[in-house]
DNA sequence: TTCGACTTATACTTTAACTGTATTAATGCG
DNA sequence: CGCATTAATACAGTTAAAGTATAAGTCGAA
């Protein structure tokens, strides 16, 4: 039994004539008859009485025509499911995310997507870079917000540069610097800090620990929290100062300063990263809303 | 997109194997590679990635082993269902009876054809022979049991006969000569006559007036009731005598008693009639279980 | 009744599609 | 670095389908 056959059986059962069926499918009348023959034996049943004057559909051939019909509309909803697939109109898709980098942009970027792609199911999932890593290679995640990655391309990871982000120094509201335009980082030295736990970010508290050696101090870190809203809400209690990503102003940060510090300090990039192979089409289709949207979510996160 | 690539496009999705694939449907790996590519073109996308070591189903590979999978299990069914609908075990049957003349085996030969073809849907019409007869011309029928028809073959209606019925004269259980056991007919000359209604069926009508004619009289008939319920009601109720086939004595008849005639009446056939052209896979069984239970409904129509 | 128009089925030729063989290229394993 | 295994490609061979011509049957009109 074959789609084409059965085209033809119901070319045939609708317009009750071997010959007009014949001319509906582009094809000679011998041609039909010998498929329905065919059919016919295949089924080891009669599924259509005719004479030379009239072409009645037997009982069995109703009951396969029903069935035919079904499948014919499956084939062609099939096509068109195949196709929403390829252009990744449809699918999953599972987005690694650290929040405190994302919050600005996120919900525009999903709702503008979500609005293109509506029979896109995307599921979030908050993760640090380390986590994003192990969930690409555990094939739970088929996008991933986060700083650079250490290992450039284990698993095939593809990058895509989204922003720049700058140190700042965080600094309570009451803080005597707290009035200052400019700072060096040497006039922090005798502060108590507060930094993001290195076991989530060791990349970005090397960078902070360093930054401060080079300005000729070792900072003496008081408190570790895991989350950045965490670290803004106890430096504006007046618990010590931050080094962090100017990108964290975007949270909760009722009660700090933000102070751009001397020497200027070398970019951290925020990145979205993806399985270069295979290149799912939900992912492609969202890298290139993401590619479009690259300008308005630059100007969003650049510093005041 | 045929049936014949979707099977193909199953296997290697399950197997992920091309190879493997081609030995389970008894080809080669070359011609597997062609159908797929070939669909791959057809759908204008790839279904599969595919290296030297591994092959991996796509996004929109996924969507259409969903769909095939859908057609394939389809293909099984309709195969299954127009077997059954070719051998009688589905589809329906519309059945015209006259209940006087079927009461006795109708219950028994039903639940028997249920019980062996339960997905048949049974309609059942109680007619006249006159309607039956139009009602096959309709369409509206597919078996009608009934006396012998007037027009032998106008619709090419085929017959099989039941049973042989014979008339028998029906009196008040307190008619003086209810306790005969024989009876001329002649001896009835006097009686005022109950039967049953020309228009419902004239030739028993008109066959019982010309026994009477032959017997030397004409009968006196002061009711024409349209049911052989009604009919034995009023014999019973002392209104009058009646001559009618021996079958109804199965309906209600208390107060009833039937004496056979004489001269010995010819008998009247109960058939079962069905139209040849074409033959109804349903009505096939029908007449199937019909003729294995012939003996058995010939045993329960024959006079005590 | 006979002829013509129209139907489906059959016989045969032609065409096209598909299979199968041989081979190449790529990849992972020992 | 071979060795084994995989999928893709090229091409020949075979099969299966379409297309052509024609026969046979049926209805309606002359």
């Amino acid at each position: 039994m074959e789609l084409k056959t059965l085209r033809t059986f119901v070319a045939v059962a609708e317009l009750r004539n071997f010959s007009a069926a014949a001319r509906q499918l582009h094809t000679v009348q011998p041609a039909v008859s010998r498929q329905i023959a065919d059919l016919e034996e295949e089924l080891g049943t009669p599924l259509m009485w005719r004479s030379t004057r009239e072409v009645k559909v037997t009982a069995a051939g109703e009951v396969l025509l029903e069935d035919a019909r079904r499948m014919l509309a499956l084939e062609v909803e099939a096509r068109e499911r195949v196709t929403r697939a390829a252009r990744g109109q449809s699918g999953q898709l599972r987005i690694g995310y650290m929040s405190s980098a994302t919050a600005r942009f996120m919900p525009v970027l999903l709702r503008h997507f979500s609005n293109r792609h509506p029979d896109v199911h995307i599921e979030l999932f908050e993760m640090t870079a380390q986590q994003q890593l192990e969930a690409f290679a555990r094939q739970e995640i088929d996008l991933g917000f986060s700083r650079p990655l250490p290992e450039p391309a284990p698993l095939g990871l593809a990058s895509l540069l989204l922003y720049q982000d700058r140190l700042m120094a965080v600094l309570p509201q009451e803080h005597a610097l707290a009035k200052r335009k400019r700072l060096s980082l040497e006039e922090l030295a005798q502060e108590d800090f507060v930094l993001f736990e290195r076991g989530q970010a060791s990349g970005l508290f090397d960078r902070i620990i360093s930054a401060c050696g080079e300005a000729g101090f070792s900072p003496r870190v008081i408190r570790q929290p895991a989350q950045m809203q965490t670290l803004l809400s106890q430096v504006a209690s007046g618990i010590g100062v931050a080094i962090a990503p100017a990108c964290i102003r975007f949270l909760q940060s009722d009660g700090c300063v933000f102070i751009t510090p001397h020497p200027t300090q070398p970019p951290i990039a925020l990145e979205l990263h993806y399985l270069q192979h295979p290149l799912r089409p939900t992912v492609e289709a969202f890298i290139k809303e993401v590619s479009q949207m690259l300008g308005q979510i630059k100007v969003q996160m650049e510093p005041k």
